[in-house]
RNA sequence: GGCCCCUUCGUCUAGCGGUUAGGACGGCAGCCUCUCACGUUGCAAACACGGGUUCAAUUCCCGUAGGGGCUACCA
């Protein structure tokens, strides 16, 4: 019996808060999976990068699509016929295919140092070529590779690219699409740890694993060529690629945390419902035949159509997604199923328990609460923008400071009190701005309010996303305001 | 810099050769109303530009411009 049925995939890497674009490229193969007879819909870790992957960040990323309702038919949680469905548990899968691409002449050890291929790469840029590997280390003679090996010089497995023709696919969305070999690198699919790149184990898994079609962001039109060069070295028939337009920022550029909230948890925190976010990602680059904007997922799922995609890349605008979130939460929810969801969402006790012991020792009648801790359960808390100037220092250098700012806290773990308070107090000591100086302007940023519980704690209790947003709001506030 | 992708109101989009270029968010104005919100009615607001093809181009083709992505031992 022919295997037909349609299988696609998301591959999730497990290294930070969980995407938005995440949700929407899962919203999207869900709904091609769904809207087959029989369609598949699986998920897999691509977590091959050591470094960043954590079980935590998976972890978060599985139960935020959870939260969302997009149910996989195969995954790290719920296994399948075609696992692991973490890539770093196929190891040994990946090591088998690069020893079929090496013993085929498809593929070759290569030990250049990275400061020479920085070195070829600016030389490359300045004489106005295409920037790649040169392939020196492609005539290596084995008994040399096996020299190398013996003094444990680093080296990683290359892909040899054909020196000449064309590698051509066919786009879903966009049709035939044709790039050079000479434009394609000699792609690196072994890295020296002995994991495999994105390339290499994504090629295999979606292989192995049956995958008809790929549905995934249009960041990856370019190394598509790649992809389907190592399909045919590996012997396997490519499936078929579509490339969904880019979420992006109100500049256009590709959605990220530094302009727009982008993490599930904080829209899931924020008092968004999920069936309005998926909603409102479903409006991203599609629309119903009938041009109706609120749609249930199963709704979305009975219509959705590749040939409904459209290929400008959105802009993720909060302001549609709010009000598209009113409606639901005034016409979807009884006040009893409201009442439910402020309990679990907003009051639930594991919460409060955070918050309490920092409001119970300043206060002397229990209904003082609100003025101790009104701001960890409010969206908004921006004050007149005054407030967030620092002390003996001009507007620019200000908003510069606040921009690094953000950027130190985005990195930041948020685990300990401790942590978080030396870091700011290194941030404070780099910068030469007295601790007090800046404390209270970000004391001010995101509570709102000059006495609060101690900052660290309300900021930790707040969790970095809420945070990042409410200072990224005070910040926008200060640059239109005028010193 | 090189390669690739994209281009309808500020934003999300409909349109698939002939339309007064439609809807939604946001904005503005009116109505509703004890306030606010909701709701509702109306208004302003777009086919990037230049060549073709065609009796006819927003729609098809080619350029230009603009935007975006990629250019890692990250995905």
């Amino acid at each position: 019996m022919a295997q037909d049925h349609v299988r696609v995939r998301i591959g999730p890497s497990p290294t930070g808060e969980p995407h938005v674009g995440t949700a929407y490229v899962a919203l999207f193969n869900y709904a091609f999976a769904r809207s087959h007879q029989n369609g598949a819909f699986v998920v897999r870790i691509e977590d091959t990068d050591q470094k960043r992957s954590s079980a935590h960040s998976e972890q978060a990323i599985l139960s935020a699509l959870n939260w969302l309702g997009l149910r996989w038919d195969e995954g790290p949680d719920v296994g399948g016929d075609h696992g692991p469905y973490r890539q770093s548990e196929r190891k040994e899968i990946y090591q088998k295919h690069v020893q079929q691409l090496l013993d085929a002449g498809h593929a070759y050890w290569c030990s250049c140092t990275p400061e020479r291929l920085t070195q070829l790469r600016q030389r490359q840029r300045l004489l106005g070529q295409p920037t790649g590997y040169d392939g020196r280390c492609r005539q290596r003679d084995a008994a040399e590779i096996e020299q190398d090996k013996q003094q444990g010089v680093p080296a990683v497995v290359r892909l040899k690219v054909p020196q000449e023709g064309v590698t051509q696919f066919t786009d879903l969305l966009r049709g035939p699409i044709s790039i050079a070999n000479t434009e394609i690198d000699d792609q690196v699919l072994l890295k020296s740890d002995g994991f495999p790149t994105y390339h290499l184990a994504n090629v295999v898994d979606d292989a192995l694993m049956k995958i008809t079609h790929v549905l995934r962001g249009e960041e990856w039109i370019s190394s598509t060529p790649k992809h389907v060069l190592l399909y045919e070295c590996l012997g396997f028939t490519a499936p078929q690629f579509g490339h969904l337009p880019l979420l992006r920022n109100a500049d256009k550029s590709k959605v990220s945390k530094r302009k727009n909230p982008v993490s599930l948890d904080y829209f899931r925190q924020a008092g968004y419902l999920p069936q309005a976010l998926l909603n409102f990602l479903g409006l991203m680059a599609f629309s119903m035949p009938d041009g109706q904007e609120m749609f249930s997922l199963q709704e979305f799922v009975e219509q959705f159509g590749l040939s409904r995609i459209s290929l400008g890349g959105p802009v993720f605008d909060l302001d549609k997604l709010l009000w598209l979130n009113g409606r639901y939460l005034r016409e979807r929810l009884s006040t009893d199923q409201w009442v439910e969801y402020i309990q679990q969402q907003l009051f639930c006790p594991s919460y409060l328990t955070q918050i309490a012991p920092l409001v119970q020792e300043r206060i002397n009648r229990s209904d003082d609460f609100w003025q101790y801790a009104d701001f960890f359960f409010a969206g908004d808390v921006t004050i007149d923008p005054s407030h967030y100037c620092i002390k003996g220092l001009e507007k620019k250098p200000t908003l510069k400071l606040y921009e690094q700012l953000l950027d130190l806290i985005a990195t930041l773990p948020f685990q300990q009190e401790q942590e978080l308070e030396q870091q700011l107090r290194d941030f404070c000591n780099k910068h030469q701005i007295r601790t007090r100086d800046l404390f209270m302007p970000i004391r001010l940023m995101v509570t709102g309010k000059k006495a609060t519980p101690p900052l660290f704690a309300t900021m930790l209790v707040l969790g970095k996303q809420r945070c990042l947003t409410r200072i990224r709001q005070a910040v926008q506030a200060l640059r239109r305001h005028s010193y």
